[in-house]
DNA sequence: AGCGGGATTTTCT
DNA sequence: GAAAATCCCGCTT
C-alpha cells in the first residue's frame, strides 16, 4: 500500500480507532528492524472528558492539535510513557491510544529491551512504547518515515473486532472507545 | 488468580 | 497538593 494510506487518519478519532486494528508499526532500533501489529486501541476526542485535549491546546496536548499521522506520546505515572496516533487532521485535538501490539519480527529484541517474555512484553500501552524504543523524543514524530513508519493494512472485518468500555479512566468511563482483535492474546485487558 | 501498595514526575487545581 | 489513558512485586487465597 502506498500513497494516500493515511487518509482514514482525518476521520474522528472513534472511527479512526478500529480501522488501525491489524495495521503495523515498523521500528528501526538498535540496528534491527521490529515490527509489530496493533490489537488494542483506544479513541480520544476533544469532546471527551476523559481526554488529554479536553480542555484546550496546550504544551503537552500539542501534537494532538497538530497533523493526522503523527505519535503523540505522553510521560504518567512518574515513569510510563504511552504512545498515540493522531487523527481527525489539524484543530480537533483527537488521537487514538495504542494500548497493545502483537510482535511480528523482532522479538529477542523486544524481550532483551523488556527483560520479559511472551505476551507480558507488548500487552499494556507503556508496556509497548518501552518494548519499541518510544519515549519523550518520538512525540510529534510523523509515522510516514523511519524509524518508526505506520504500515497500513486493509480492515479488518466487523466481526473480528470487539467493541468495549475504556481502561484506566475515571471520567467519560461509559464511552464504548475501546476496540481490539476478538480472541488476541496481546490484549492487555479481556 | 486476585488484591494492595509502591515507584516517581509531570500536569493541573 | 493531588491525580495521573501504568506496571511490577509480594502477599494471600
Amino acid at each position: 500500500m502506498s500513497g494516500d494510506d493515511f487518509a482514514f487518519l482525518d476521520l474522528p478519532a472513534i472511527e479512526a480507532a478500529p480501522r488501525l486494528l491489524g495495521c503495523i508499526l515498523e521500528r528501526e532500533i538498535d540496528g534491527h528492524v521490529v515490527r509489530a501489529e496493533i490489537v488494542e486501541t483506544e479513541a480520544y476526542d476533544q469532546t471527551d472528558a476523559a481526554s488529554h485535549s479536553y480542555k484546550g491546546r496546550t504544551p503537552r496536548t500539542d501534537v494532538m492539535f497538530g497533523p493526522s499521522g503523527h505519535l503523540y506520546v505522553y510521560f504518567t505515572y512518574g515513569m510510563h510513557y504511552c504512545c498515540n496516533i493522531v487523527t481527525s487532521g489539524d484543530g480537533h485535538g483527537a488521537a487514538v491510544l495504542i494500548r497493545a501490539v502483537e510482535p511480528l519480527e523482532g522479538m529477542e529484541v523486544i524481550e532483551k529491551r523488556r527483560g520479559r517474555t511472551g505476551v507480558e512484553t507488548t500487552n499494556g500501552p507503556a508496556k509497548l512504547c518501552r518494548a519499541l524504543g518510544i519515549d519523550k523524543r518520538m512525540n510529534g514524530h510523523d509515522l510516514r518515515h523511519a524509524p518508526l513508519k505506520l504500515v497500513v493494512q486493509d480492515a479488518l472485518s466487523e466481526s473480528a473486532i470487539t467493541r468495549t468500555t475504556r481502561i484506566g479512566i475515571s471520567r467519560a468511563i461509559e464511552k464504548p472507545w475501546r476496540f481490539y482483535i476478538t480472541g488476541n492474546p496481546y490484549v492487555s485487558k479481556f
